[in-house]
DNA sequence: TTATTATTGTTATATTATAACGTATTATGC
DNA sequence: GCATAATACGTTATAATATAACAATAATAA
């Protein structure tokens, strides 16, 4: 199992997190012959920064600041499109929202836990889930290509929260 | 396992399918003390008839023939969040489209196999599936509450077609 | 009937995403 | 270097999805 849930809920350094990101990426795109502009790379900060999804116009806002100059949709909608297809974040469908993603060497094929509370998303990549729907699939005679799971709950941190409160 | 997979892919009198989960609507409403009105009937009738999911505007557009006048958006997503809080329809977060739920009566978490080709989408409850997913969740110290889950492909209609399409 | 509640109609607007086209920047071949 | 092409960005307008607010109507209850 492969997860970066530890690093969501729990406080660490996160600078070195997002740094070495920006550095894979970088590789990755050397790599493509893609180009890791200012703006691509600002998105991609941004969104690692954040513990919890950010929408395209939440991004808009703050890639704005960070650069000091007005940014329209079209400049959002385009990073996110080039970081979606190189794999360095993923979209989850039922925010509307894009999250960086903790592990874009490895292909794999991902889950999200979302907290219904504090909004975090962490990222789950676990082959037995994956195999318990390939064989799903295959019982079914459908042809798996790619998945979209996310999961509601509480993350550990908001878990424990809601255990404290319930003693008030 | 739950699932409407043969029914959505073979042939068959899927007016009897309609007119039974019309039925089964109206016993849910007079069990709950909810009203089946017309609109909201309408608009369960034509998700049921489509084997795809159908977005808020084409339900609006199918809805105002079938009505005969015309329908605002309000009208249409207030029947749909009706539905949805009753069980009897699902939300394909991926596609902003919603269908009708086979098996509205049993508690179930669910998750769609969705067609790349044609755009039919399955329902499919697994208590393996759930149970490697909770199992998951506890693991993480994360609390379970709901799920969306998606997946893409081809259905067995389509495997097959492609298949066939590969002697050309 | 009258009061109360639930539903629908209507208008306006918020939110998310893309089309179209021109300009600027970066890479490539000579 | 310079011409050329390819890529990325700026700008404006607009499409697609969804909701807010309030008035009118219909169903239920007293
Ligand atoms: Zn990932
Ligand atoms: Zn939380
Ligand atoms: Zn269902
Ligand atoms: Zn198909």
């Amino acid at each position: 199992m492969l997860t970066n849930s530890r690093l969501v809920h729990q406080s660490h350094d996160h600078e070195r997190c997002i740094n070495a990101a920006l550095l894979c990426a970088n590789d990755l795109c050397a790599e493509k012959n893609a180009r890791m502009t200012t703006t691509r790379e600002s998105v991609l900060r941004l969104l690692w920064q954040s513990y919890r999804p950010l929408g395209a116009y939440q991004l808009q806002d703050q890639l704005a600041e960070m650069l000091g100059k007005p940014i329209a949709p079209p400049t959002v909608y385009r990073a996110i499109e080039f970081l979606l297809q190189l794999g360095l974040i993923h979209r989850i469908h039922s925010l509307n929202a894009y999250i960086g993603c903790p592990f874009p060497n490895s292909e794999h094929s991902n889950l999200f836990m979302i907290c219904t509370q504090c909004g975090s998303a962490a990222e789950v990549a676990h082959n037995t889930v994956n195999n318990v729907l390939q064989s799903t699939c295959d019982k079914l005679n459908f042809t798996l290509q790619s998945q979209s799971i996310e999961l509601f709950g509480l993350c550990p941190r908001c878990s424990d929260n809601t255990e404290v409160s319930n003693h008030d």
